[in-house]
DNA sequence: GAACTTTACTTGTCTAGACAAGCTTAGGCA
DNA sequence: TGCCTAAGCTTGTCTAGACAAGTAAAGTTC
């Protein structure tokens, strides 16, 4: 009986109607920017309530499968994006629970003053004050990651005072301001001067690079070259 | 009037629930895992009905930043998860768009049998059939990106018949199966001796290692080492 | 033909009530 | 004491109807 439980659960109907919904844009039923079915229609089909029917297309829009606009209609995404799931590791941690040796150099931490490039991806006005740390994290004693990183102020009022030798700043973010989304854009170039220094290559090797830009309650935090 | 409509919009019942819920997570009001008001409770507090206050909870679980248990209550999230948005871009894209040139090299590109690890991360028989690609990206003739790709047959069968100076894989995968999920793992390690080679750098010169899993309607579609 | 108005259709949201199902706890019974 | 039951809480879901607001197309007037 738990087998068969497990083997077909009765699904709910707004379950059963995402369920055809995606199946449907699966099988490309709906070309991507396609019109699809209207609530009312989906009403007909399934004989459900139409706050049933909406429940299920909301979701799909959160989900980036389908684009919804008042007025018009329900059309099948574009579905080049996609929403990932992610999880936040800190790199301590990550080094540690392998077995290896962490330790980190603090080569920067003050505050500066904003470029405009900057302070726009921050939300801050030009010129306002940033803090600004880059550290090198080697593993076993081999670098392995500079972390080049700018954080709003008013979010980590006492980041310049943290050891960052003994505690990460992903750690101390984390406990400061829960992280609410973060954006991610890794891409693959060549390290800068400084970069390729500090991490003992050649300047021309290539490398990846990954941003990162984190916002909690709606306020940009960090910018952090990974 | 503009003005004041930008500045105030008159926010939505459910969302006016959100708002105080998430700005009471992100001061601290309830700490993480304690308990929540529940349903009932709001619905006496914002003089709304319940499947207002349910909408309201049901997103914010959705968004991962309380958990809820039907029996017991609603608890705010340890918000160690981050649900992040990432764009895929195409490397290709990605090149071109930089005004610099893009080719690849395909050094490998044949069917496989599945060693035990890999066919458990694909969802398949140890020893069943598998695409293995492993293709050098250039930009402007310099060796870029290492892609050493396994993909699911079921999912894109004439994955091998693909002329990958053409098209990339990325290109090709999202045609011929929309893109559900992508998993990310993204760590910092040496290459290895033949990734070395490919790319032209020093075995022990450090790397960062992007690890994809992609699944589309529940199946794993690839493994891919960038 | 051009500009305006009406109408129909779409999504966005809310309500009040209902039933189901899961968990906890207090109470009763052996 | 130990076990079972039933009440009372919680969330999960659905319904039928309602009003608002945005869009587009058809009709009307100049």
């Amino acid at each position: 009986m738990a087998f068969a439980a497990l083997a077909e659960a009765p699904l709910a109907p707004y379950a059963r109607v995402k369920k055809y919904l995606r199946d449907g844009l699966a099988a490309g039923r709906w070309a991507p920017g396609a019109l699809m079915p209207s609530e009312a229609e989906l009403v007909a089909v399934f004989g459900v309530s139409r706050m049933t029917v909406n429940r299920a297309l909301r979701e799909l829009r959160a989900e980036g499968l389908v684009d919804r606009s008042q007025g018009v209609g329900t059309f099948a995404a574009q579905l080049y994006r996609v929403s990932s799931t992610l999880t936040i590791r800190d790199l301590h941690e990550e080094i540690e629970s392998r077995g290896h040796r962490h330790h980190a150099e603090v080569h920067l931490k003050r505050a500066e003053r904003a470029s405009r490039a900057l302070a726009e991806r921050l939300s801050l006005a030009a010129g306002a004050p940033v803090f600004h740390s880059l550290i090198v994290h080697h593993d076993n004693g081999i670098p392995l990651q500079c972390e080049d990183r700018y954080v709003n102020p008013a979010c980590a009022p006492a980041y310049l005072s943290v050891d960052f030798t003994q505690t990460t700043p992903t750690h101390y973010l984390l406990e400061v301001a829960p992280l609410w989304e973060a954006q991610y854009t890794i891409e693959a170039s060549a390290p800068t001067g400084r970069e390729a220094r500090l991490l003992g290559i050649g300047a021309g090797d290539p490398c990846l690079v990954v941003v990162r830009r984190t916002v909690s309650r709606g306020v940009p935090i960090t910018l952090a070259r990974l």
